[in-house]
DNA sequence: GCTCGTATCTTGACGTTGACAAGATTATCT
DNA sequence: AGATAATCTTGTCAACGTCAAGATACGAGC
């Protein structure tokens, strides 16, 4: 609903407001609970806490999310959108070269939100455990899958659904799993360096793209 | 509350305990603790829950578990340990057939694991959030992790440990990313039938082992 | 066999959390 | 202006993790 002014900050309140409404208090309390998230971790980001942080009572979080859960739906749901314009941002960057280079790009860009956003990245894709299923989240979550799905499809267009989703499989476990294994630092142990990772996203795509020529059909 | 039963159930008691002393709590709490995770999730384990159904009152846990991120840490490395035995059963049982189908093999029952054990899976992979760094559950992850490395190993023999490591990094990046977007249902949404999962791991496998010779060198 | 130290378990308490209810305050609509 | 709805506060509850103190049972040493 309400944007925040520009010049807004982190427990800003609404222009001429007295105290008592907060007049930007969904939008504050998202905030800080990505903060929390990114200082402390999910196991710190309770809705008191983003409530004091967004200076109002225990409670108040209570009319702007139903739950806990809700909340971090919230929270996740803005995670995806970021995530999706990284996404977006990778292929643009890439100009005119080949499909293939712009799946590499993407992959890298992945990786790369998954380490800057650690405990966010963490929560959008461990829904159950956290998170309360919910309509924006679900929407969220599926706009970011089609820009794979699209990228793939433009890598092979004549494939038929069942190949064409199989590759898309396939490709995003590749590079999900190495996100959600760097997080925990079983992979690049030796020299988790950006260029390092960044290197060894980009080989291993490659690599899995020119075998797709080969394999044999199972 | 201090029943004894003659027959072992799952809160058995030492042989001659009368009551006070449980006589195997610790495994009791972990088992109960194991069904919790499997049947309500993270969230509904609890110690108190775990020792409601261990039959022991609410602060018994603790003289076992210094905290609920270590008693989680604990089960996360059983976890650990019955996911390497479920990866050398794939090896073994692949007999005389060629590494690269060997992996394949583990890779099945990877993802197989990860389903038939959801909530224990994702705990195993998931430290920060739930789970204390301990030394066991360090230990239990790396016997693991050093089954991947030995089947790669076997697979490429004359690789100096810096390309090994990266192929190991990104074979087993293919099957987790796999296993943990399969449990968000973001793959195989088509046809998630054991069948078909087990193909696709197949699949994604083989193609990644035959792009390896063709890949350029970045 | 007995005693005593210690491991194990219980009871009780404290501070924190998510959630609910009821009341106070402000915004908005007619 | 007045009524209705939205927003926020205060107060409360059960459940949780953790600590402390006391009760009970085991087992090593005599």
């Amino acid at each position: 609903m309400a944007q925040r002014p520009a010049t807004a900050k982190k427990s800003a309140r609404r222009k001429g407001s007295d105290g008592y409404h907060h007049g930007y208090l969904k939008d504050a309390l998202i905030l800080a609970g990505r903060q929390i998230l990114q200082e402390e971790g999910v196991r710190a980001l309770t809705m008191r806490e983003a409530a004091r942080r967004a200076g109002v009572s225990h409670a108040a979080p209570a009319h702007h999310f139903a739950s806990i859960g809700v909340f971090l739906a919230e929270i996740a749901a803005r995670g995806f959108d970021d995530f999706t314009r990284t996404l977006d941002d990778a292929r643009a960057d890439c100009g005119s070269r080949s499909v293939a280079e712009q799946l590499c790009a993407m992959g890298r860009n992945y990786v790369r939100f998954a380490l800057a956003h650690r405990a966010v990245f963490r929560l959008m894709f461990d829904r159950d455990t956290h998170t309360t299923p919910t309509e924006a989240l679900e929407e969220s979550a599926s706009r970011a899958y089609q820009r794979l799905v699209n990228a793939v499809r433009d890598l092979a267009p004549d494939l038929d659904e069942t190949e064409l989703s199989h590759r898309v499989d396939a490709i995003w476990a590749l590079v999900h799993g190495f996100s959600h294994l760097l997080l925990e630092g079983k992979v690049c142990h030796g020299d988790p360096t950006p260029e390092n990772i960044d290197r060894q996203v980009t080989q291993a795509i490659r690599a899995y793209i020119e075998g797709l020529g080969r394999a044999p059909a199972a």
